[in-house]
DNA sequence: TCTTATTCAGATAATAAATATCCGAATAAG
DNA sequence: CTTATTCGGATATTTATTATCTGAATAAGA
């Protein structure tokens, strides 16, 4: 049981966005880079991330990659079920129907408890990733930075964020 | 992300050894005929539960599994931490510390917001799962079976359920 | 007390998933 | 229209999960 580390990777990205000026965006070679992280694998997260439209997506020259939505609107449940997929964690294989005392397929309309369980325990995790917004980290990272950090975060996003040309994937 | 099929087997099996007479254990093979699954995955799920305090074994003649604690003090939580371990799965890379606006390690002595979001999504997973104990599941299952359902895994319980010698590992 | 049958425990292969990478399609600027 | 730039899907490599096998330990019976 492990959430893999492109979730990480997303996330951080995902919030290195919502720090951008409007109407600009980052690619992904860049997003890799401020994180120091190999740029390809980064790009097949950021992929996922437009897939779910969480992100917008720009081709060509001055290309790039900006928030699809306010920041407010993009949780990270959303990140999450994006780059490893919103289906369930625990999967019910239903060996309560196999062996010398097994259950007639009829008789397993309700979901087992064992199962129903899990599914109570991944919905409890799902909604605790869902009432934090990307806008509620980047208010406590800015009460929480020292200043100069913040200060150097902004330069480079100045100087490495592309006006994006209007056209979205 | 997701739950190994280890965590159900040992779930299933641990409940149907609540189903036991007093003083009494079931061989790792028989756990595996009565739920239809192969017999030397199943006995590495076991293994991992005496590991973890879960279940007592005897080995030798008439050896075998039963639970160590009263059912109310095993929880499907301690079942999973057994079987899939205990550590958190999301893990911080701290890639906050890297690229060009990398954090120095002095100013990274509390956790990076993200990180702690997930943390606290799985302490409600966990305390979730905690709160399910194998008591409470046969409750529900006596309660939601058919009568000759339950008649049919007590005489098969009765036939294949040993004395178990006293030594326990 | 010694032998033997039985069972669990740790070490060992095969398979699936996550990780990392590359090349072609698409877009916009010159 | 050509060319430089960037994203998107397809492709290798590594790691974790799934499945299996052989040896160590225990107890019963001679």
């Amino acid at each position: 049981m492990q959430i893999s580390k492109g979730v990480e990777w997303a996330a951080h990205a995902a919030a290195l966005l919502n720090g951008l000026p409007p109407g600009r965006g980052l690619k992904a070679e860049a997003l890799a880079r401020y994180h120091g992280v190999p740029a390809p694998y980064m790009a097949k997260q950021l992929q996922a991330l437009s897939k779910a439209g969480v992100t917008q997506t720009s081709r060509g020259a001055h290309g790039g990659y900006r928030l699809a939505k306010p920041a407010e609107e993009i949780t990270l449940w959303d990140i999450t079920a994006a780059v490893d997929g919103p289906g369930p964690a625990f999967r019910c294989t239903e060996i309560r129907q196999n062996g010398p005392c097994g259950l007639k397929p009829e008789d397993c309309k309700r979901p087992c408890q064992i199962a129903a369980a899990f599914a109570s325990a991944e919905r409890a995790f799902r909604d605790s990733l869902a009432a934090v917004s990307l806008a509620d980290l980047a208010g406590q990272v800015v009460k929480d930075s020292e200043p100069d950090h913040l200060l150097a975060m902004m330069n480079w996003l100045n100087a490495e964020a592309d006006p994006l040309s209007e056209k979205s994937a």
